[in-house]
DNA sequence: ATATTGGTTTACGTTAACGTAAAGGTAACT
DNA sequence: AGTTACCTTTACGTTAACGTAAACCAATAT
């Protein structure tokens, strides 16, 4: 029925390498079938892949991304266990604030570099005139 | 004149060691001046600590910290140096670009969790319902 | 006088996240 | 049959960013 990827389709469009596929398989974050010794991949195991590269891109160590996709699979129900479902409340919570000063620190540098660019373009504007 | 700043001090405010800040400085990024043998800090030195550990929240490495701080000292002009501005310019434009991105996986991340939370805590209702 | 507090240098240790190389299997051209 | 192209496993190597420990001054508290 849906499609399936080969390591090295994916390895390709996210301009990653196969071993570091195989590294997210040996640290338990992705379970492919096998197609004899091949790995065949999902497009759930894609969307994995891309959840745990949008981790990294934000500063997500492997493990808080595995905490993160463990406790709650994307489009599945989460566990009906109460402990666990606070937990995963206080750590969605705990994500957010993290996420909320990232946010402010992205604000600020932009206008660092803002100020930045202004400041060299005229300097490079005087260079023209003189 | 202005105040000055021990090496505690400053560790104890952004909440890091004083072997992280030792690291820094044996980096190039800081350059305190000295009493006897101890650091003293200005306040210049502690602004471009918190410029490095923003640019860590961010998921910079510190040599590329190091270039961002050193190819543009803030609060003072850029070297009026054709080449050097333009290749200032091009690495702003990058970083815009970089935190653009950061900016796009920051509003998906927080969409997933309004996502989990909103199903987590429905659980929870149900949970208390039965 | 000595013990505590806070600074210093030097140097080896640690962890995460892969890189890189060796050695081998299988299917498909030529 | 041979070579090319991907896949595999196993295992040692590497880098960044500090941690940790040892051994040492200098000033203050007891």
């Amino acid at each position: 029925m849906s499609r399936t990827y080969s390591i090295r389709d994916l390895a390709d469009e996210f301009d990653i390498t196969t071993r570091t596929i195989r590294f997210y398989e040996a640290e338990g974050m992705l379970n492919p079938q096998r197609e004899g010794q091949t790995r065949i991949y999902t497009p759930q195991d894609r969307v994995t892949l891309k959840l745990i590269l949008r981790g990294k891109r934000l500063g997500l160590s492997l493990a808080e991304s595995r905490e993160l996709i463990g406790m709650y699979r994307p489009g599945l129900e989460p566990e009906a266990n109460r402990p666990q479902l606070e937990k995963l409340l206080a750590v969605i919570e705990q994500r957010r604030s993290h996420l909320r000063q990232q946010l402010h620190d992205i604000e600020r540098m932009m206008q660092d570099l803002d100020d930045a660019e202004l400041k060299a373009s005229e300097a490079l504007a005087a260079l023209k005139g003189a």
